[in-house]
RNA sequence: GCGGGUAUCGCCAAGUGGUUAAGGCCUCGGAUUGUGGUUCCGAUAUUCGUGGGUUCGACUCCCACUACCCGCCCCA
């Protein structure tokens, strides 16, 4: 067969699936704990939900949708999923439960980029929303929860970032600014960022080329931009959050150079970071988009919310051993091994029975391999009624009457 | 879209112009006709990503293509 997966897409095979499981179980556990419910949106929806939600100057949608054409209509393969969830809490009036409203979701995002280690073109992630609060609390609330998800992964060696980019008022002045101070060097600057001047300047803060790294430093870049200031709202915002995170004992760094690729953020930006992982590190980004249910014809809503990539994730757990069946039943009767088989089931344990009825010594092997107990139910014990329990861990094995292993 | 790397059995791999393409793991069978995890023995690639070319001869040299991996952009 030479039909292969697509690239960028990966199956996820059943020796992975006790770690998949592990983190939708917790996941579930942390969310529902904190009165997030979980919503599950179509994986493909209308094409201008995410030109209008998520931004045309962004490279997701300029360049890495996957769309196509029905019944003379464009759809996409959703990329994120705060969009989609903006549509539905407006589809359904969620908005009209008393605030705030708050969400999680579990599901395949699709973005057509170039894969490599930590980015495909089918992933996974799960992520929160909040509506309708306006106040820092709400911005802590969910950063907290991320950081209990992941101690709960059992991941550390993690950094929070944190940062503010202003509001559409500020935002406007900060981007001049900021512009202003780049400007006496950005013919030095690399291609990418002299593009990113006009496009989005707040971008080149982000950028990686090493020469330009030393631009900043020389030209002192990084006081001139602390030295920018956000709007009296947004700067008290910023520092509430800053409080709620201290009180709580979250670490986190400021990173004024911290922006985030997608157009719909507003004041609180953040990431977390794995020290772990190849080039793409983040583990987490989210942040604050007040502007954005309007935008998608909704009233005025706050709304704060990440997403986290599930395979990153997942690259950071140790594999999980697969659990094994409870018992094996090991019979050269096969008819009578299926109805032993039956009533385990029926009894609540995992079990299986060899389909070959093979030397009991390839059985017992098998059953060494991928069950905790043997059963053997040979002639003996049927003849007499009872069965032979084989603990495959310490070896030890117990006579036991058939009627006292099945009631 | 740009740059670099790799392609030999289900997996990990050695081979690097000359008869039958090492080895290990896994799987299956036997030693052990009612007892596994140790040990021993045996089986499993007419074939080296695909298509051309060079050569008496190519897995080994050349060309093209494809796939995958890594990095950039960007993002989870």
């Amino acid at each position: 067969m030479n039909i292969k997966a697509p690239k960028g897409t990966k199956d996820i095979l059943p020796n992975e699936m006790a770690n998949w499981h592990f983190i939708e179980k917790t996941a579930e556990e942390t969310f529902e704990k904190a009165n997030f419910k979980e919503i599950r949106t179509p994986i493909f929806e209308d094409t201008n939900l995410f030109e209008r939600g998520v931004g045309d100057t962004t490279d997701i949608v300029n360049k890495e949708m996957y769309s196509f054409e029905k019944s003379e209509r464009s759809l996409t393969l959703r990329p994120e999923n705060t969009a989609g969830v903006v549509r539905a809490y407006l589809e359904h009036n969620l908005y009209r439960e008393s605030p705030p409203s708050k969400f999680w979701y579990f599901g395949p995002m699709f973005r057509y980029e170039r894969p490599q280690a930590g980015r495909q073109r089918q992933f996974h992630q799960i992520g929160v929303e909040m509506f309708g609060i306006q106040d820092a609390s709400a911005d802590a609330e969910v950063i907290m929860l991320a950081v209990e998800f992941l101690k709960r992964l059992g991941l550390n060696d993690l950094t929070v970032e944190i940062n503010s980019l202003g509001c559409s008022v500020c935002r406007k002045e900060y981007k001049e600014q900021l512009k202003k101070a780049i400007s006496p060097f950005l013919n030095q600057l690399c291609e990418d960022c002299q593009s990113r001047f006009e496009k989005n300047p707040l971008r080149i803060l982000d950028c990686k080329n090493e020469n330009c790294n030393k631009l900043f430093e020389e030209y002192n870049l990084k006081s001139k931009i602390s030295g920018i200031k956000l709007c009296d709202e947004c700067s008290s915002h910023y520092e509430k959050l800053k409080l709620y995170l201290n009180a709580l004992n979250i670490k986190y760094v400021e990173n004024t150079f911290l922006v985030r690729g997608l157009d719909y953020y507003t004041k609180t930006v953040f990431e977390i970071k794995s020290n772990n992982l190849g080039s793409q590190n983040a583990v987490c980004g989210g942040g604050r988009y007040d502007g954005l249910v309007e935008t998608l014809g909704g009233v005025h809503t706050p709304a704060v919310g990440w997403a986290m990539g599930v395979e990153r994730l997942n690259a950071l757990i140790p594999l999980i051993e697969t659990k094994k069946i409870d018992y094996f039943v090991v019979s050269d009767n096969q008819l009578e091994a299926v109805k032993l088989t039956e009533k385990l089931r029926n009894k609540g344990f995992s079990a299986e029975f060899d389909y070959t009825s093979r030397k009991f010594a390839k059985q017992l092997e098998k059953a060494a391999k991928i069950a905790y107990k043997a059963i053997i139910l040979g002639e003996d014990e049927i003849n007499n009624g009872y069965l032979t329990v084989k603990d495959l861990q310490t070896s030890e094995q117990t006579k036991i009457s058939f009627d006292k292993l099945i009631n």
